[in-house]
DNA sequence: GACCAGGGTAACT
DNA sequence: AGTTACCATGGT
């Protein structure tokens, strides 16, 4: 057991960031809510504790850290007041998105960690996929710490799930994502699949080789494209985001890809923020019904 | 008990 | 190319 002391500390301003909606949002499901503004969150193999009052931003780790690994996860050089000028003059609805919800940050995570998180996904709600990825975590990670009476593990690696049977992922209540998880280690372990090798790649590319994966679509495709690669001009179309273009705009499309090109027309290189803004948005206003 | 959840696949027309 | 049943589990 290792109590995490969390004694170093890193202050600094930043603006167009909110904690709470970018780890809210739906992009991540590894972190834990202390207080009003206060967040556990584990990744890069980390815990890290972060605060937030106002645009005051409280880092505990060191300022080394900070700059060399969680101002580049958080996206935290571009400048996303531009993007949300740009999105917001489009339309009424992505207005009220970008006022209300625009301190998200579309975050640089693991692709193994985005690609299985994802998989796990598939008609599960949030809390659902949450402890989904934990309870993994829990059985094949690295023991990373505790505070406050939480252990907290690191998400196992392809390598550390090698000789991990599909029974063992339906003991954790996968269910029928079990399968499509051992394909995806199968797959990494006999390097058919080489994520890391992937991110010099055209977006197309990566979307043909990720759907080799049983149990990868185009969705959860596009989700490690937008969350892990950085390709911001992705639009992942979920069954929120199909009710919510009715919504909005009245395209009553039953198939994703008609979704997917008239994002790509009417958003284009701005896809990805525009569909986060507006998923949390839709989301959390229960908008579309 | 029916219905749905940040989907995808296979088997149909 | 466009539907539909089904997949496993947990929550209303």
């Amino acid at each position: 057991m290792k109590e995490l002391a969390f004694s170093e500390k890193y202050k600094i301003k930043i603006n167009d960031f909110d904690l709470k909606q970018t780890l809210e949002c739906g992009q991540c499901f590894r972190y834990k809510r202390l207080e009003q503004n206060s967040y556990i969150l584990i990744a890069q193999n980390r815990v890290l504790k972060i605060e937030q009052d106002q645009n005051q931003f409280t880092f505990y780790t060191t300022k080394q850290d900070f700059h060399e690994i969680w101002e580049e996860y958080f996206d935290l050089k571009k400048d996303y007041k531009a993007i949300k000028n740009s999105l917001a003059i489009k339309d009424k609805y992505l207005k009220k998105a970008v006022e209300e919800k625009g301190g998200i940050r579309i975050i640089k995570q693991d692709p193994w960690e985005t690609l299985i998180s994802f998989i796990l996904s598939q008609t599960k709600q949030i809390p659902h996929i949450m402890a989904l990825v934990e309870a993994l975590s829990n059985a094949y990670g690295d023991y990373l710490g505790s505070f406050r009476g939480n252990d907290y593990y690191s998400f196992p690696d392809y390598k550390r799930l090698k000789d991990v049977h599909e029974e063992a992922y339906r003991g954790l209540k996968t269910g029928f994502r079990a399968a499509y998880i051992h394909d995806a280690v199968k797959r990494a372990n006999e390097n058919l699949l080489d994520l890391e090798a992937l991110r010099k790649e055209d977006t197309s590319y990566i979307r043909q080789e990720l759907k080799k994966i049983k149990g990868v679509g185009d969705k959860i495709a596009d989700c490690v494209l937008l969350f892990a690669y950085s390709r911001t001009e992705v639009f992942p179309t979920d069954v929120w985001i199909k009710r919510l273009m009715a919504h909005f705009y009245g395209i009553e499309e039953k198939d994703t890809a008609h979704i997917s090109r008239f994002a790509e027309e009417y958003f284009g290189e701005l896809g990805g923020y525009a569909q986060q803004y507006l998923f949390y948005y839709g989301r959390d206003n229960k908008l579309g019904k």
